[in-house]
DNA sequence: ATTAATGCAAAATCTTTGCACTTTC
DNA sequence: GAAAGTGCAAAGATTTTGCATTAAT
């Protein structure tokens, strides 16, 4: 039942974690289909976990937490930082901005080359600006 | 004792809780006080706390909560989210983005012309941009 | 065998809430 | 004195940590 379908995808994601120096364990393996198979995904720990959950997939809460972190620092996630209360986190690590629906606490990108930002302002001497974020906060009406 | 040094940004103070239709209570005077009177701010709830028991107001922090969000729904202040573990509340109401300080955790301004956003996407049907914001992240090296 | 990762529950943050008491109008 | 605001402590929510157990190399 190792057809080309199945060993595919999971020699993929295996590789990506391989390359990143990470231990390709049950958990991570498992999140990282989840994550990596589904294209451009935002979640949060609560969300993957469920989702983990209901695909019988037995992980702890803190160990999403510590998966998500370690995959951001790995750079295979972005974090977004767009409420004060959740952290939210990309799978895209293209170049690009968002929208935030702020009726419904939904992310969706914005593909890097439709938001221009010119006349940066130079950061004081010894610091590197790290990332531009442009937020478009979005609602009803 | 009442010169026009005193009297004066306690008036402009009174006036601006008035205005927004908030009771001049002790707390929300004193608060205000401290935030208006400084220039351009961004404070989280527990820097204010504490700068309000060093001036010795008594005030607790609940309060200082319901004040911070009260203000801001009354316009007088705007939450900036650039860290998902805590609040940032700004005095300046002016169109405007900001620096990041990864390092320090510390907000600062950039005036609004600095930066120019162009070619912003439209949203979905029925929904409006509230806001753009833009965060430059900033740190060593 | 060594070393790294996991799970759990407990702790740590930050923020909100409920309700009796106090202050403002 | 009616309505609004405050304080406190308790509850909520999200995230992190410590440590014994389990799994990967």
């Amino acid at each position: 039942m190792t057809n080309k379908e199945s060993i595919r995808p999971y020699t993929q994601v295996l590789d990506r974690l391989r390359t990143a120096g990470l231990r390709p364990t049950r958990q991570r393996l498992a999140l990282a289909k989840l994550l990596f198979e589904g294209g451009d995904r935002h979640v949060t720990a609560e969300m993957l976990h469920a989702e983990a959950q209901t695909a019988a997939i037995r992980v702890s809460l803190a160990t999403v937490y510590n998966t998500l972190h370690q995959f951001t620092t790995a750079g295979l996630l972005r974090e977004i930082v767009v409420d004060s209360q959740r952290s939210y986190f990309d799978t895209n690590m293209a170049d690009h901005h968002h929208f935030f629906f702020e009726d419904s606490s939904q992310l969706e990108d914005i593909p890097g080359h439709e938001v221009i930002v010119t006349h940066l302002p130079t950061p004081p001497k010894g610091k590197t600006v790290k990332r531009v974020d442009v937020i478009l906060r979005v609602s009803d009406k």
